[in-house]
DNA sequence: TAGTGGTCTAGACCACCGG
DNA sequence: CGGTGGTCTAGACCACTAA
């Protein structure tokens, strides 16, 4: 895939320093004739450098890297938890495994029926000791198999890409803020003062299978979500 | 632009069911000539629709309408309060309106100089009379000028589109959760038990400018931020 | 293996910016 | 006006899915 390569050279570019902030980068004609690469896979490249927030393009001018291009080190894709975070500082703790039926939102969400199986999973994360996230996860059965105590102490994610060998491709979330329940004050060790991060999150195989619907809570302290708009629409 | 227009076919084909959720929709190749358009024009409208979680595209097998695409109804673009609420539900209150020198954090968000001068603005929003929203917006008077208590009461956006005749072209923002200072729990009628949703945002012109720094903190009761994520890297 | 979506190309043409 | 990015095209070829 040629576009993603050079999306990635370019982004090597930025991190390095080769492009600067604020600065103008080579033009797309420059670009393809040094790469030897076609006009349109450029700009492909750049689609994607622009979404992500990397660069900005100026029709007639040019194409500058953008300002706030560090920034983007915050803005991590939500799915799993484990890779937002440096290796070995997170901890994972299963309080809850079960199968049982789903609700009939839960159902509808995974496109299955309520009379179908979904495993249940609260697990705590902790970062640096200390309880950060709250985890409710359902997955079907029959969809995620083999799922066991040891998987969950670790990544689901990993092994889903590494064992099962499916593609995760999109996901579905929500983003808004609420009191603990009972079960979240006491594992997190919170009062009726506090509040937490929640995200409902619906997560898609590549051939649009829901795999897993989950609520995550997070301690507002460690806590953000950064993103981009760009224009379109 | 023919690719907008296909996309907006496209959507009202799903919109009003034509095309029914979870089920294939017509192939490139068949769209192609129903629309008398290259396929490459036709997957660049997808490209748009999948990226905003109307479709799904499963190589191999053909492209599919998402199961939750109504609930792309919330997923409302962050720029401007005003757009998101039904006429006239939505009702602005200026609390303060003076000149100033920015701080050095929201000069360098700005691009601008901490002896620059901007525009602090406090105002509140009222959601069916309730105060809802409160924000705090920041503006460099060179980059919006002719701004008054007038345009305030409104929208600044319609004043920048229509007046300024400027085309916004991206913002970048943060969503973190926050305890009210002392101003949000006058102003919003709030205790210290509450908690609020911030938004900080960063707002620019499609020739790189920023124009706009802002913190948005919304009630948690009406807030949600809902989004898709697609696969790439 | 036939059908479908994804990538890539070379080149035409348009829209916009700046001197 | 020349230089830049954006759109669009026709067609070659590849990757994947399902029968």
């Amino acid at each position: 895939m040629k576009y993603m390569d050079v999306a990635t050279y370019i982004r090597e570019k930025i991190d390095s320093g080769k492009y600067s902030y604020g600065k103008k980068m080579p033009t797309i004609a420059e670009l393809s004739t040094n790469l030897k690469v076609s006009a349109m896979t450029i700009k492909k490249a750049l689609d994607l450098l622009s979404a992500q927030g990397y660069i900005e393009r100026r029709r007639g001018s040019g194409i500058f890297v953008k300002m706030n291009a560090d920034s983007i080190k915050k803005r991590i894709p939500l799915t799993g938890n484990s890779s937002r975070f440096p290796e070995g500082k997170l901890e994972t703790k299963v309080l809850k495994f079960g199968v049982n039926n789903p609700t009939k939102e839960i159902a509808d969400k995974l496109q299955i029926k309520t009379t179908d199986f979904i495993y249940t999973i609260h697990r705590i994360r902790l970062l640096n000791n200390k309880p950060t996230i709250m985890e409710y996860v359902h997955m079907p059965i029959d969809v995620i198999p083999g799922i066991n105590i040891d998987i969950l102490e670790h990544s689901i994610y990993d092994y889903i890409r590494n064992d099962l060998k499916r593609k995760i491709s999109s996901s579905d979330f929500e983003i808004t803020g609420v009191r603990p329940n009972e079960e979240d004050k006491e594992v997190l060790g919170l009062d009726d003062n506090a509040f937490l991060m929640q995200i409902i999150q619906i997560v898609y195989f590549d051939d649009g299978t829901a795999f897993e619907y989950s609520v995550n809570k997070h301690l507002p302290e460690e806590f953000v979500y950064a993103s981009v708009i760009t224009d379109f629409l």
